[in-house]
RNA sequence: GCCGGUGUAGCUCAGCUGGUAGAGCAGCUGACUUGUAAUCAGCAGGUCGUCCGUUCGAGUCGGAUCACCGGCUCCA
C-alpha cells in the first residue's frame, strides 16, 4: 500500500478481493488495497457511483438505475429518467452526495438468494436490475447497501461514505441501455473521486493542460490544417501541415521499399458492379458515397481493396511474385455519422497509408509478423504506447466457418509468436476476415485505432483470384489487408498531440527561423539562411521590425526547433548564435558545426 | 444518427431583466534599430452561424436548421 493513504480493501491470500470488514481477523489478509492501487481506485471510484445513485434517487426518485461502473478515470452511472439533466441539476447532485459522505453511512455487504434479489428490486420498480438478474447464472446474489439505497453489486465496496475525500461530477450524456442503439437512451453521469481536494485540482488542472495539446487547436495555431463548415469531416491542409505529412510520407515511401513493398495508386471513383461483386453492397453501403456518370452507378471508394484487386488482376501472376505486396496511399471517403466526426481523428475524407499483400497460405504468419514489425518500427519511433487488439469473426460476414478459423488461428500465432500482449475483441472483426488493431492515444487518454492487419480468404474468392503454381497449375492467393499508420490524418493528428505541437527537428515543418537583431544586419541573416537552405533545411526569416524579444516569443510560439540570432557580434565574428526550442540560448556556433548538428540531429530522427 | 451543451471581429472573450455591438491579442500604418518569451501610437475589422417567427423594436425571447464540443454507437 502507498504511504499515507488509508486501507479502503483486502486482497486475500487467494487473490480475492474483499470489504475491510470482510477479510480482517480471517488470516488471510496478503495485502491491504489503498487508493495507491488501481484496484483500490477502483472500488473507491466505483463506491462514489453508488453515493451518486443515492443522491440522484433521493432528488428524482422516479429514476430508475442501470449500471455504474469504475472507469479508466472516474465512474459513471446510467439512469433512466423522464426529464432531462442540466448542469445545475448536478451542483444539486453534488449537494447531496457531500450530505451523503458527511453523514458517512457504511456500505453494507448483503448476500441474497435470487428470487429474494428480485422482489427487493421488483418493489423498488428497478426494471434494469431485473433485468441483470435475469441474466446473471448465480442463486446466491450480493447486494450492496448504505442508508435507504441499495444496489445489485459484486463489490466490493469502500466501509463507508466517508471514506471519499473529493469528487466532482464532470459531465452528462446519452448512452444507449448496454450500448445498443435499438435500446432506450438512458442519462449518464460522468465523475471523478479522490482522497483529497488537492489530488482533485491536480487532476482538473491536467486535463485543463492536456485540453492545451488538442490537435484541433494546435492544427490552427501552427496553421498546419482546418475544418470548415462547407467540408464537415474533410480537412483541409496547409502548406505547413503538408510539409509534415509529406516528410513523413518520404521516410513511409523509404521504409516499404526497404521491406519489399511497391506502390500502386487506384481511382477514387469505381462503378458500383465491382463494390457489388466486393461484398461492399452489401455489407458496407450504408457508409458510401454514390454518384451517376453517363447513366453508370459509381461509388465513391471507401476500402482500396477492390481497385487493388483490380491490378493484381490485370495480367497472369506467378507464384515467384509472392508475396506480392502492393501499397496505395488511398484517399478514401466513408459517410461517418455527424456525431462521431472529431478534428482530424475522425473524418469522412481520409488517406489510408494502406498494403494488400497477395500470397500463398505458407507465407502468411511470416508477412503477419512482418507488418507487426514494421507498425512498430513507426510506433517506436516516437515512443508511442501502444495496445493490441484481435477481432474476431462478426455477425454480418462473408466466408466459411473454415476460412475464418485458419485466419483467426494465424493472426494468434503471429501474435504469440511476437510475444507482445493482446486483447480479444469477439465479434469485432470486418466482414471479410480477422484482424489485428493498433491502437494510440490522444492527450486526454482516448484510444484511436491506427494500424491494422486483415486476413481474408473472402475476397480472392469472390474476384476469382489466382496465381500460377510452381506445378503448372491456378491456385488461389491468400490476402492481407494492412495499414501501419491507418489513416496519416489521425496519425497526424496523434503526432501532434503527442509533442504538444513540438514536433521533432526532422518533421518540422519550418525547422529554423533566423532573427537579425536589427535591420542593417539583414544581409548577413540572408547569407547564413542560404546556407542552410541550400542544404535541405527549412529556413525562415523574421523581417518585422520587432524587438528581439518579441521575436523570439513568437518563433517559441510557432515551436520552431532552433533559432538563430544575428547581431553585431555574429556579423563581425562570422558565426551565429544559436537558441534551441524550450531550451534556450546555447550560445555560439560556426555555421559549420551547427550544419553537422542539426543534419545529424535530423539523419537521426531524434523524437524529443 | 441519438443524448446534452455551445455558436458575438482571424483568435480569446464581455454585452444585466429586448432599445440595432465592445476589450485584449493578431492584422495594417507610422515612430523606435532594438541581444534571448510581448516597444509605443494610430487605423481598420462584425448582415452577432443561417432561416422563420413574436415584438414598435431581437445579439438578447420562441421554433427550425447547420456546424462545432462532450458522450453513446461506429471506425482508420
Amino acid at each position: 500500500m502507498e504511504q499515507g493513504r488509508k486501507a479502503i480493501a483486502i486482497l486475500t491470500v487467494e487473490d480475492q478481493i474483499v470489504d475491510l470488514n470482510l477479510g480482517e481477523g480471517t488470516g488471510k489478509v496478503k495485502k491491504y488495497l489503498s487508493f495507491g492501487d488501481e484496484k483500490g481506485r477502483e472500488i473507491y471510484w466505483h463506491s462514489t457511483s453508488h453515493i451518486m445513485a443515492q443522491a440522484v434517487k433521493r432528488l428524482f426518485p422516479e429514476a430508475r438505475l442501470a449500471i455504474g461502473p469504475a472507469i479508466e478515470e472516474g465512474f459513471y452511472y446510467d439512469f433512466d429518467l423522464p426529464e432531462t439533466l442540466s448542469e445545475e441539476d448536478l451542483s444539486k447532485i453534488e449537494e447531496e452526495m457531500r450530505r451523503i459522505i458527511q453523514a458517512d453511512i457504511p456500505f453494507e455487504r448483503l448476500e441474497v438468494s435470487k428470487e429474494e434479489a428480485e422482489k427487493i428490486f421488483g418493489e423498488r420498480g428497478e426494471t434494469y436490475k431485473l433485468e441483470i438478474l435475469r441474466e446473471l447464472e448465480e442463486g446466491v446474489v450480493s447486494l450492496y447497501r448504505q442508508g435507504e439505497f441499495i444496489d445489485l453489486c459484486r463489490g466490493p465496496h469502500l466501509p463507508s461514505t466517508g471514506y471519499v475525500g473529493a469528487f466532482k461530477l464532470l459531465s452528462v450524456s446519452g448512452a444507449y441501455w448496454r450500448g445498443k442503439e435499438s435500446n432506450p437512451m438512458l442519462q449518464r453521469i460522468y465523475g471523478i473521486s479522490f482522497e483529497s481536494e488537492e489530488e482533485l485540482k491536480r487532476y482538473l488542472e491536467r486535463i485543463e493542460e492536456a485540453k492545451k495539446r488538442d490537435h484541433r487547436r494546435l492544427g490552427k495555431e501552427l496553421d498546419l490544417f482546418s475544418l470548415h463548415e462547407e467540408g464537415p469531416g474533410f480537412p483541409f491542409f496547409h502548406p505547413k501541415g503538408m510539409v509534415v505529412v509529406n516528410t513523413l510520407l518520404d521516410l513511409w515511401r523509404k521504409e516499404h521499399m526497404k521491406r519489399g513493398y511497391q506502390e500502386i495508386r487506384t481511382p477514387i471513383i469505381l462503378e458500383k458492379s465491382l463494390w457489388e461483386r466486393s461484398g461492399h453492397w452489401e455489407h458496407y453501403r450504408e457508409n458510401m458515397y454514390f454518384t451517376k456518370i453517363d447513366e453508370r452507378e459509381f461509388a465513391i471508394k471507401p476500402m482500396n481493396c477492390p481497385g487493388g484487386i483490380l491490378v493484381f488482376q490485370s495480367r497472369l501472376r506467378s507464384y515467384r511474385e509472392l508475396p506480392l505486396r502492393l501499397a496505395e496511399l488511398g484517399v478514401v471517403h466513408r459517410h461517418e455519422l455527424s456525431g462521431v466526426l472529431h478534428g482530424l481523428m475522425r473524418v469522412r475524407c481520409f488517406t489510408q497509408d494502406d498494403a494488400h499483400i497477395y500470397m500463398e497460405p505458407k507465407h502468411i504468419k511470416s508477412e503477419i509478423i512482418g507488418v507487426i514489425d514494421l507498425a512498430g518500427f513507426f510506433y517506436r519511433l516516437f515512443n508511442f504506447e501502444y495496445e493490441i487488439e484481435l477481432s474476431t469473426r462478426p455477425e454480418k460476414s462473408l466466408g466459411s466457418d473454415e476460412m475464418w478459423e485458419i485466419a483467426t488461428r494465424a493472426l494468434q500465432e503471429a501474435l504469440e509468436e511476437i510475444g507482445l500482449p493482446y486483447r480479444v475483441n469477439e465479434g469485432e472483426g470486418a466482414f471479410y476476415g480477422p484482424k489485428i488493431d493498433f491502437h494510440l492515444r490522444d492527450c486526454l487518454g482516448r484510444r484511436w485505432q491506427c494500424g491494422t492487419i486483415q486476413l481474408d480468404f473472402a475476397m480472392p474468392e469472390k474476384f476469382d483470384l489466382s496465381y500460377i503454381g510452381e506445378d503448372g497449375a491456378k491456385h488461389r492467393p491468400v490476402m492481407l489487408h494492412r495499414t501501419v499508420l491507418g489513416s496519416i490524418e489521425r496519425f497526424l493528428g496523434i503526432l501532434i498531440e503527442h509533442f504538444a505541437g513540438a514536433l521533432p527537428l526532422w518533421l518540422a515543418p519550418v525547422q529554423v527561423v533566423i532573427l537579425p537583431v536589427a535591420e542593417r544586419h539583414m544581409p548577413y541573416a540572408r547569407e547564413v539562411g542560404d546556407i542552410l537552405l541550400q542544404k535541405g533545411i527549412r529556413v525562415e526569416w523574421n523581417e518585422e521590425k520587432a524587438t528581439l524579444g518579441a521575436k523570439i516569443r513568437k518563433a517559441e510560439l510557432e515551436k520552431v526547433p532552433y533559432l538563430l540570432i544575428i547581431g553585431d557580434r555574429e556579423v563581425e565574428g562570422k558565426t551565429i548564435s544559436v537558441r534551441k526550442r524550450k531550451e534556450g540560448d546555447l550560445g555560439s556556433f560556426g555555421m559549420g558545426t551547427f550544419l553537422e548538428k542539426i543534419q545529424k540531429e535530423i539523419e537521426e530522427k531524434v523524437a524529443v
